[in-house]
DNA sequence: TCGATGACAGATATTGAAATCTGTCAGCGC
DNA sequence: GCGCTGACAGATTTCAATATCTGTCATCGA
């Protein structure tokens, strides 16, 4: 047997994404899947019970790879107010970058966004663990002073929705955009801060 | 002439609400409206030039009325801190009940919403001025140490998109809801707060 | 044995013809 | 005159017939 040849959930998975960015996530069907691995769609249950889940595998890989340069911010060292402005300005940019890279994959996000899927979800509680992570170490480096990190970190989150969150894609190629993401960093900054620090 | 009778702006806004109400804002039409008001829909047009301004018509009345207790907030005395948190708190309940006690015209209103319509601009704008004053007040009261006031207002608007927002509407039922307003109100509040006061 | 197939039922999407709607305007009646 | 009407053109929506898709499974071939 050929390895090129055998039917992989991760062969399935490639010639998903593939799809989805040529037809777009409203006309990609589990037969183009099929059609594009030259197999029949049946063979594609074999591996994904639905194409729910097909759909959501993808994203996940999708928002995995997304996810990585922040996942090494929130462990990197160094003060932890330069790594939270960091690493907040990094995922405002990653999301710019994929609404413009990557449109349909960004349709299939906001689409699984807006359905409030298990897997944006959990993608979610991930970005609030490493906005934890480095909340966290700001309390040990006695910059940041904060009664329930958790919780913060969540307010932190919710607090930039609006420059994550793919409801609001439309708005960040605004002129006035930059202006207004500072202002939000520096507020959120000034409330973490450690007050009366002289 | 019966003054019942004349066909004014006003009746037209009135029965354009019910008829939104009644059938939504993809149904509804402008031969609804003729039809509730017993006249032809040609009339209707004498009065509105087209079917959008209608409809920005009847948001516009909604979300001033909406507003009203909003403008009062800000406009009373007392201090700043609790103001800017009952003006908040305030906020996402009128956004809350709203959206459980009209739906239709909440639908109306997020489509409106993502369209990013002149009439929600404004009415953003609006808003954003309110805080602006309460946030001038605290200055003056020196409670609030603030750099650019209108830039921070807007700071605290955006970062509050999640609990006003029509997008994000279906997370408001949440049971976990009442607790991340709690820990994003506590942080706006320190990043606002003059720091070492004593 | 084991992955793959292809035919199938029920659900969903597409299509194109018919109905309805939007916006205009010449003309009617007060 | 003035406000309203109703007929109209072009755009949009509806609806039902048709085609396609999803998910299942008995069967096939290696």
């Amino acid at each position: 047997m050929n390895e090129a040849v055998v039917l992989t959930p991760e062969r399935i998975l490639e010639a998903t994404e593939d799809v989805l960015r040529r037809f777009g996530l409203a006309k990609a069907t589990v037969v183009d899947v099929a059609r594009a691995l030259d197999v029949s769609h049946g063979s594609v249950y074999r591996h994904f019970p639905s194409k729910a889940s097909l759909r959501d595998a993808v994203a996940k890989r999708w928002l995995d790879r997304a996810n990585e340069p922040l996942c090494k911010l929130a462990a990197a060292d160094g003060p932890a107010p330069e790594r939270l402005e960091k690493w907040l300005r990094t995922m405002f940019a990653i999301k710019q970058k994929k609404v413009c890279d990557d449109p349909e994959m960004f349709a299939t996000y906001l689409a699984l966004a807006q359905e409030a899927r298990e897997v944006v979800e959990s993608y979610k509680d991930k970005q609030v663990d490493l906005l934890a992570k480095i909340l966290s170490d700001g309390v040990a480096q006695g910059v940041f002073e904060i009664d329930d990190v958790k919780a913060t970190a969540r307010a932190v989150f919710d607090s930039t929705v609006r420059y994550h969150h793919p409801a609001h894609a439309e708005e960040w190629a605004k002129p006035e955009c930059p202006a207004r993401i500072e202002a939000l960093i520096s507020l959120l900054l000034r409330g973490l801060q450690a007050p009366c620090k002289h």
